[in-house]
DNA sequence: TTCCGACTGGGACAATTGACCCACTTCAGC
DNA sequence: GCTGAAGTGGGTCAATTGTCCCAGTCGGAA
């Protein structure tokens, strides 16, 4: 028998439950399977968590406060806000082939938390993460190509976020890596043309 | 006691599971819940069903097979190419935010068959004749206006299903009319300039 | 060393849910 | 009218799942 105290336990309860999750779904994320994923008893569980509510709500504000800025966009001097720009996106599409379960484990997550009113929260807080995120990498290409937004960057960066859950979503499902880059091409242009550049 | 064909029960049975889908979510789709929906017993269920999950996958391919060509451009001469991807967009958008639960079903029914490799073909199925509907109406919108896709309609078709995706995901989270009407304007912007305009 | 409280294991319970069964009713064809 | 099969109602079962409980065990402070 380990002993753990309760902050580390819900830790890693919250790690079981992600893995869980992204590898069979969110309806398969009992507190059985969680418990199993992670190696300890149910008693445990519930001696660090009051229900399984409060695991799952618990996992989606680790989750989006863990949100890396994956797709900052690295500035090479001579590169131009298109170039930037589909970098970053085509960046970001690796990252998502490289572990797509994490990303429809968000998506999951999402929906989930749109069901609830109560819960809504937790999905609005999930896309101003994303929106705020991308509107740094926004401002970062901006500054580097001496472009400049025509609409406050919240709003573009608004926008990018649309088109990088169009993009997962629908490679999600079909997996055509060339489709996903014409989807980044795209996207590339449209934000472009929401900067006067220099 | 009213008696009703075993085809006429079935086809009930799927409007009332599509109508707690949109309302409760797939999770509380559960047979109790459906037959309540539809005013009938569980033995009735299974004289027309195998199995709840016979059931859901009728419903995914009822409901792709019904989907509409909601989202035709309505073709105004002089109109420019943009302008009618453009309004075709909002047109899409008034849909949705008309109905948004459906929308919301739809997304965790493509969720749900992602999640099982046996039906997978079945996402794929729904993407597939999202495309085909885009793809006629870029058709449309090419022939009236004299423009030619540069890249293969379909390949376009699929970039327009991506932002469509992306622009309903994101509205159905924040609710943000103004930035759903910018993610449109945007990807009419994108689209329009894969084609040669004359 | 003792002892108190933090922590754990295993079992148990109630509620939910998908599936099923059997006796009954209705209706179409003869 | 008679009959057989299609269709129905209501109850039941087993499995799953969230939650809880209780008897114990361990570790550190006194």
């Amino acid at each position: 028998m380990t002993r753990i105290p309760a902050a580390e336990r819900r830790a890693a309860l919250i790690d079981a439950a992600l893995r869980v999750v992204s590898r069979n779904g969110l309806a398969q994320a009992t507190t059985r399977a969680i418990v199993a994923e992670a190696g300890m008893s149910l008693a445990s569980f519930h001696y660090a968590f009051d229900s399984r509510d409060e695991l799952i709500d618990e996992l989606i504000t680790t989750v989006v406060s863990r949100e890396q800025q994956a797709v900052l966009p690295d500035l090479i001097p001579g590169q131009t806000l298109h170039e930037i720009l589909e970098a970053g996106l085509l960046r970001y599409f690796e990252h998502l082939r490289a572990d797509p379960e994490h990303e429809q484990a968000m998506l999951e997550l999402t929906q989930y938390a749109l069901r609830s009113p109560d819960r809504h929260p937790l999905a609005a807080a999930q896309y101003a993460r994303y929106t705020a995120l991308a509107a740094h990498a926004l401002e970062l290409a901006a500054k580097h190509t001496g472009a400049r937004w025509r609409s406050p960057v919240d709003r573009v960066a608004r926008v990018l976020v649309a088109f990088t859950d169009g993009l997962t979503l629908t490679w999600l499902v079909d997996r055509d890596d060339d489709a996903a880059r014409a989807v980044a091409t795209a996207a590339a242009d449209a934000l472009t043309r929401m900067a006067d550049t220099r």
